[in-house]
DNA sequence: TTTCAGGTTGGCTCG
DNA sequence: CCGAGCCAACCTGAA
């Protein structure tokens, strides 16, 4: 028995399996071991978190801590209810550590805060130890043998992979843990400092991690309860935890048909009772499932079925596929920094001029969090598209779905996604994944943005002229339009030969049906009947618009860290008819208005706007969504679980 | 430097 | 009803 006194600090790493980090700490045989979440006022206040992801991740950390219970009846996971970068300064002393052990974070901001934390210990005399576990490959080391670049393809992905090496083996779940030790604590807590709460219309009650003190409101460090954080009941049907997914992660591969021959694009984005996907991504993402694990136990079945001659399907799209886009988006994340998560600055995001785009801090040169509406017709269609009022009944479907459950398939993602970028509303990507990030229980930010980036076709993907059919795309998989009456139940009796385009069916079709196709979504009822809008423009009408805005995009062949994204004067090399806020002198390099307070100042309404088609008149009556028009200050698209602390501005 | 095949998962028509 | 093949048309990476 050593005399190590360890802090075992869990992050997004929600389980026991397979967990290198975890091993780490017991290899140094410790005297004592503290399993500990240090609760984060960034993730409360300042990322946006639907309370479906709350949810999760809070069934995530019971799991866990249960299953320390299990092994040791003295230990469970310990909840404290402050920022680690404030915390564990203190804690090192009152608890005596010697040792700090975590699992390693590659995106910017994990490597801020732990960079902190780090300095901290050392000051404290407190040893860290880290471990890459959150993908198959370390992603540094990958992102150093593909020669330091980003990876932008799967096969670059595979090909540093295989440098770097084999996909480390799972480790066995422990057998026992230590004790931890003594509890008392010596210090108050220290209060984070809320500014603003970015997600209060979640909230029907008081958010309380901060005024009960570090050990909760029973002083007994326990999970807190989506009540205890004020927030009104999950919606989801998902529950997390790694029990659960291992669980069901044995029926999955017990099927070994369907998990040799799975193939992405075969399955079905219509399918909700079952899903036709196996759901393991928001396990994936609060480490409740190791990835490493998942790969091998599919590859071993793979390997099965070529043994005797059977069927297997091959990456990219076979399960084992899946898990490598995952490592590909890491790794170019790892690569790029905090300018992978926006257009401004990134030396691989295509520039395009799309209606919304994020305001941007000239200093840091990052986003800020709010975005310029430079028309008021864009940011209504925004609305719609984010709350399922469209008027396109797949597209609406897709994104009630979304609300509700927090959960789409991976193929309806790329429909929503492209309808709102390059084949529909021709409006920023950095929109749309602020959307996904607050509404998915498996948000994780470097999938998030660039499938967002790929999708609106302006990094790792590029043939913009396949175009996915609001209509045609839905019917393909889903005839009956099962999906539509699922989520959208004012066209649940509508007949099967107008549920994809509901405004084309004949009035009286629609009154037996009981829904009217009328309006643009603020009205829900008339008559004693239910109300569903009509559709909000023309679709093959856009899609020409969008294929055109792109092509003239993809001539000018800008990037975001090109010198005339970063001064403004792209503007003049886009045609001032052309789609989107192109036109005139004035404006900042990512937006159009009055960029010069963009730092610092918080109101994201710059008055007044100027709407672009005067043909169409404004609707004044609209109410936009609360989330996405107050401005925060920088809301981090790429934060993860913990620290809170002010970022200093870059050179 | 030029060339050319390849690119996770579209839409449409025809047999 | 299904699948094959064409359409339309771009960049990227490897050779």
């Amino acid at each position: 028995m050593s005399t190590a006194r360890v802090l075992y600090w869990f992050r997004t790493d929600l389980r026991l399996h397979d967990s290198p980090a975890l091993k780490a700490a017991l290899d140094l045989k410790p005297e004592v071991l503290y399993p500990i979440w240090c609760w984060d006022s960034h993730y409360v206040y300042h990322a946006r978190v639907g309370n479906n992801r709350w949810q999760f991740l809070l069934d995530c950390m019971e799991d866990v801590s249960r299953s320390i219970t299990k092994l040791n009846g003295k230990s469970k996971l310990f909840v404290l209810r402050e920022p680690a970068v404030t915390l564990l300064p203190r804690l090192f002393k009152a608890w005596k550590i010697t040792h700090l052990v975590f699992e390693k974070d590659t995106d910017a901001y994990g490597r801020e805060r732990d960079a902190q934390v780090i300095e901290s210990a050392k000051q404290a005399g407190v040893k860290v130890m880290f471990e890459s576990g959150r993908t198959l490959w370390d992603s540094d080391k990958v992102v150093k043998a593909n020669g330091g670049k980003p990876t932008m393809s799967i096969t670059q992905l595979q090909h540093a992979g295989a440098k770097v090496g084999g996909i480390a083996a799972p480790i066995e779940t422990p057998e026992s843990l230590p004790d931890p030790g003594d509890l008392a604590l010596d210090f108050a807590q220290t209060q984070p400092d809320v500014s603003s709460d970015i997600n209060a219309k979640y909230r029907n009650g008081e958010e309380g991690s901060y005024n009960s003190g570090v050990a909760g409101p029973n002083g007994d460090f326990a999970v807190p309860t989506l009540d205890e954080l004020g927030m009104k009941p999950a919606t989801t049907p998902h529950r997390g935890g790694e029990s659960i997914i291992l669980q069901k992660l044995e029926a999955i591969l017990s099927d070994e048909e369907y998990t040799g021959t799975f193939e992405k694009p075969k399955t079905s984005p219509a399918a909700f009772e079952p899903q036709s996907t196996c759901l393991t991504s928001p396990y994936l993402h609060f480490g409740a499932l190791s990835c490493r694990y998942f790969y091998h136990r599919v590859e071993q079945i793979a390997e099965k079925r070529r043994q005797t001659n059977k069927s297997v399907s091959v990456p990219p799209t076979s399960l084992t596929g899946q898990l490598l886009f995952r490592d590909m988006y890491f790794a170019a994340q790892a690569a790029l920094g905090w300018s992978f998560g926006q257009t401004y600055n990134n030396s691989h995001c295509r520039f395009v001029p799309w209606h919304l785009p994020s305001k941007i801090d000239l200093k840091t040169k990052l986003i800020t969090g709010g975005y310029e509406v430079n028309d008021v017709q864009k940011e209504m269609e925004f609305q719609r598209w984010a709350t399922g009022k469209t008027g396109f009944p797949w597209i609406d479907a897709i994104m009630r779905q979304l609300n509700i459950e927090g959960w789409i398939h991976h193929l309806a993602r790329h429909a929503v996604a492209c309808f709102l970028t390059r084949g529909g509303c021709y409006i920023s990507w950095e929109r749309g994944a602020e959307v996904f990030e607050e509404l998915l229980i498996d948000h994780e930010a470097a999938c998030n943005i660039g499938n967002w980036q790929w999708l609106s076709c302006t990094a790792f993907y590029s043939q913009f002229y396949r175009c996915y059919s609001p209509v045609a795309f839905g019917k393909k998989w889903d005839d009956n339009g099962n999906l539509i009456r699922k989520f959208v139940p004012e066209l649940k009796n509508f007949p099967k030969k107008y549920i994809y385009e509901p405004h084309k069916a004949p009035i009286q079709d629609q009154k037996k049906a009981g829904v009217l196709i009328t309006g643009d979504g603020e009205e829900t009822e008339r008559d004693g009947m239910s109300v569903y809008p009509k559709p909000m423009f023309d679709f093959p009408t856009q899609r020409e618009v969008c294929i055109q805005g792109i092509k003239q995009a993809y001539r000018v062949g800008l990037h975001g860290n090109d010198a005339k994204v970063l001064d403004g004067t792209w503007k003049q090399l886009f045609d001032d008819n052309g789609e989107g806020p192109t036109e005139g002198e004035q404006g900042g390099p990512g937006g159009m208005l009055s960029f010069e307070d963009a730092e610092g100042k918080e109101d994201g309404h710059h008055a007044p706007l100027t709407p672009r088609r005067s043909s169409k008149e404004e609707k004044s009556k609209y109410v936009p969504r609360p989330t996405t028009t107050t401005i925060h200050k920088r809301d981090r698209s790429q934060g993860t679980l913990d620290g809170a602390f002010t970022k200093k501005a870059k050179k």
